[in-house]
DNA sequence: CGTCGGTTTGACCAGTTGGTCAAATCATAC
DNA sequence: GTATGATTTGACCAACTGGTCAAACCGACG
């Protein structure tokens, strides 16, 4: 498929814009609704040249979530065991609602995924996203058994944080037609931040 | 359409199959991935009879949308601003996450839909939703300043729960993929109490 | 039992879907 | 500048899409 410098750049330049296209009209009409021809009117593309690069509407949207999951989940495997426990999830907390900020679509996507029944990711998602919450999981208990943090289940912890945080990029419409002109990325870090320390805090 | 009794049982009875497939199906698809046939088989009945109930596939998605719309935002009119401050936040609370457990399709559809842009129901969600909001945050509001509740952003308050609740029915199948075997809703009701008791309770 | 409205459907339609392919175009190494 | 492989596309296809329609079917009421 490829071998020459230049040819590599051409590629490199269309397959890039080819899945930001994509990103753009699968995580704003699931996979299903999402077709061939409006990627490729997005990519500035003909639909075949989309084809020449990607075998398939389906490699396409494989190709995404590889890349989604690859960095998805990074905050939660940077908490570290041996930092101060409230400030590491905290710090959980807040890259997490950065990321809801920061990257929508990607957020968007992954939900219509998951809500649609991760017919797609479910392997995944039951073997590597699990082993990596058991591990964080019992890193909680941890701090939880020594007296650091205040008692609470770690996985429904996990859960909540998840929950909240991408609600602000996946309901991201409803949050703002609720909150009117008012941007809700402005009150979101105070808020979840006293949530979770009133939560965590031990006594 | 319709005028004799029996004509009106036949009606009724095939009105509810059909939307009650329509229900599996959007939910589990979007608007966009759902096609009239595969309704028409999880109902069945044939295409032209589907048509015949319902003139569009518009048509049935927004039957169930205004359905559901009446009844999902039930539990937070039902706050009582006369009752006990957290009793009935947590009332809310546990009143949510039922309705995650028993109605995730109606869960799914309304969090398709939102994700997906809310295309068919932006205008009620800013009138009739931020209206219905609005009022209950200031009924928080009120009881933050008499000291009755720790003080806390009213509206986010309200999204938490939402997020919370909903990523029950909404994200089930990843829940359950790092739960493993274990029931989400035996352990939720306990953890949600909690979070909302710390969270809420003053001083 | 016949009729009459409500109900059901097979056949059909135009437009769209994901995908193919041969031919044309392009960039660059020689 | 030309040969060569990478890139691009117009034309095309079979399958599927939402929707239509005339004809058939059905049950109950007179």
């Amino acid at each position: 498929m490829t071998a020459s410098r230049r040819a590599t750049r051409i590629q490199e330049k269309n397959r890039a814009a080819i899945l930001d296209a994509a990103l753009d009209v699968f995580s704003a009409r699931g996979f299903g609704g999402a077709t061939v021809d409006r990627i490729a009117a997005a990519a500035g593309l003909s639909k075949p040249n989309l084809l020449y690069y990607f075998g398939s509407k389906e490699a396409m949207h494989n190709a995404l979530l590889e890349d989604l999951l690859d960095t998805w989940l990074d905050p939660l495997r940077a908490l570290d065991p041996s930092g101060e426990p409230l400030e590491e999830i905290l710090a959980y907390v807040h890259r997490k609602l950065q990321m809801s900020r920061d990257y929508p679509r990607e957020s968007r996507l992954f939900a219509n995924e998951i809500v649609q029944g991760a017919p797609r990711i479910h392997a995944t998602l039951s073997r590597d996203l699990k082993a990596l919450v058991d591990a964080k999981a019992a890193v909680i208990e941890g701090w939880i058994a020594a007296g650091r943090i205040a008692p609470i289940h770690p996985y429904h912890l996990i859960f909540s944080i998840w929950s909240l945080t991408q609600h602000y990029a996946d309901f991201d419409v409803q949050v703002r037609a609720v909150l009117g002109d008012q941007d809700p990325f402005d009150s979101a870090p105070g808020f979840v931040d006293t949530l979770y320390r009133r939560l965590l805090t031990p006594n």
